[in-house]
DNA sequence: AGCCGGTGCGTCATCGTTCACGCACAGGAA
DNA sequence: TTCCTGTGCGTGAACGATGACGCACCGGCT
């Protein structure tokens, strides 16, 4: 169905038809009354094509992302997967533009937000760490769309938003701590560096969840403040619990947890379990360090996120508004496996 | 940089341009050397909406799977990606044909590629289960583009596959069996019902594999022939060995012999570890008979495998060959998180 | 000389959508 | 009556790639 052939059926010119199509009035109520029964017939989708060969409009994503550097690399895995999702779809129209900030400083996240904006980008995908400022943006620009990276936020407004469930994250590791520690009871620690932080707080709170109809087990919630040091505070928890067995970290920091654990000479009385496959925390599962990681993919959210973002824009398709990461387990003996889309075969095993 | 672009740098027509760019003969060897390097130096990318509208040709895709009611519903799993894929990419000219066979039957295969071929399909997307008749199929129709989903197969063309690592996931099952055994000990019995199958052969390669070093442990493998029942088979084992404490199945039939270690009363005593998350299995876990599943997301696979087609055939880009899924843990704790693309946002948890 | 085939190239219509422009006719005001 | 404004439409030019068509020219043949 093109809009020749609605306008033939209708008997007026294709200008008629556009002009019903895109509310630009200037038609008869009756001629809109034939068209539309006819689109509500036959229905109508616009060739793509054709459309964005004319409007040669090209589709500019902001991306605010807190600085690539920081957290172990973990912004920059995410940005890895925007940056695959672009190179397939340049030829597409789609562009991006990348401005980092300082998570812990709301001034630089509204600084960033400024300056996407001055480029005048069609769509904002960014992870909403900072709820009111978040919230603000979208007040004052209701005309783009966005795209929730990482971790969701409460509001009104039809966005995408992808994202693990972290409650249920922090559940899982417990039932990981159980697996491990075998027969084993005793004391476990959750330590938390991120105190603010909505992921954070929810694995923490799956985790205790799993733990509250175990009464072998006690839990005990270490949140680090910056006053003292994070090795002080895990030395600090060795003392005081000499039956401590397992420590699971709620965010991608658990590497420099599982050094000291095993500058300690505790690593063999010690479940690690943390978050999230960077670099630093692959290496330290490679030399038997962590016991568990749990990975969200982050590659897999940016890339899906900008998928989503060109789906809404360029081609007017509904995008799937919350697209749930899956809880991804990370041992030893698969860590070679996740390659995170992912790509690349490792043939080794398998006989070609 | 456009076609006409690039006449005007050469001091041509727009025709010769798209005569250089495609081959077509009938230029001057020094025009031919003036537009190349033009092109070299500036870099040209047709545009995909000009492209495709002047074209308007349909691109489709040749579904070849086993029934989709056989296997407890793995094959629809696969197909139900493909349809999301197709529904998402219907607007941009691709459509899909679907034929099923019996995978038992070669015949089947070969009278369900014809029937494709006569629709005249751009590619074919299959599961490279019958090897030689697969291969034979490539060699006689060399022209049109092939997507492997499930297993790989070895071959010299160049082809998109989409595919587990099936060794690794039997390690992990290996892995995964030891720790939900904690310190028992004893006799492991990996089944076997479709021994034919590259898939299954290697994860129990796999598992066997975890355990050569590990003395405390006898594997043994079950290959269930036609000849007897499964059932049989199975209390034959627990009558051979009285210290069986787990379980493991190489494929989706997991939740058959589940169900009759639970008749047994041998569930308290027995690990039982499988594969595929058909509704089936997932029923069986949930009900408390299954620890442990390894997923091969069935419909990510399907997604992504039509997706790369279609990047080939209507993008003309070079698609990543080799796809490899990670290997999915799946246990009761995280099974309501699989939900395979996975879509759907379960707010339960999350306080919105 | 006249004809033919091949070569090198330009021209033009086409795909479906969008939107500026302009024509014709109505009704109202001068 | 004349002029003006607004309404309801149709027209046509883009967007870029594609490929059929045809023109001009050259060489070789009868």
């Amino acid at each position: 169905m093109t809009i020749a052939e609605i306008a033939k059926l209708a008997g007026v010119s294709i200008g008629t038809v556009d002009r019903v199509l895109h509310n630009r009035g200037r038609v008869a109520p009756k001629t809109v009354e034939t068209i539309m029964a006819i689109i509500d017939e036959y229905g109508y989708q616009p060739n793509a094509f054709a459309r964005n060969l004319r409007l040669s409009k090209t589709y500019t994503i902001g991306v605010i992302l807190p600085h690539l550097h920081s957290e172990y690399g973990y912004w920059r895995l995410i940005y890895n997967g925007v940056l695959k999702a672009v190179k397939e779809l340049a030829q597409l129209a789609v562009s991006i533009e990348l401005v980092e900030y300082d998570r812990l400083d709301p001034k630089t996240f509204l600084a960033a937000v400024t300056k996407v904006l001055d480029n005048k980008v069609d769509a904002i995908l960014l992870a909403p760490l900072l709820p009111d400022e978040t919230r603000l943006m979208m007040e004052r620009h209701p005309q783009i769309s966005y795209a929730f990276i990482d971790s969701p936020l409460p509001c009104r407004n039809q966005v995408i938003t992808v994202a693990q469930n972290p409650f249920r994250g922090g559940f899982l590791a417990g039932k990981l701590m159980n697996l491990h520690l075998g027969s084993r009871a005793g004391t476990l620690v959750v330590i938390n560096t991120h105190t603010a932080a909505f992921n954070a707080a929810e694995r923490a709170r799956g985790f205790i969840e799993y733990y509250a109809d175990k009464p072998n087990y006690t839990v005990l919630q270490l949140d680090i403040e910056a006053s003292r040091t994070a090795e002080e505070a895990l030395e600090q928890a060795y003392h005081d619990h000499s039956d401590l067995s397992g420590i699971f970290v709620v965010n991608n920091a658990v590497a420099r947890f599982a050094a000291h654990i095993a500058l300690l000479g505790r690593r063999n009385h010690t479940i690690v379990i943390g978050y999230d496959l960077v670099e630093q925390n692959r290496a330290a599962m490679l030399e038997g360090k962590v016991d568990c990681l749990i990975s969200q993919r982050p590659e897999f959210q940016g890339y899906t996120a900008t998928y989503q973002l060109y789906r809404k824009g360029i081609l007017n398709q509904k995008p799937d508004e919350d697209i749930l990461i899956p809880i991804d387990i990370i041992l030893a003996e698969n860590i070679r496996d996740d390659n995170s889309y992912g790509l690349e075969w490792n043939g080794r095993d398998v006989p070609r």
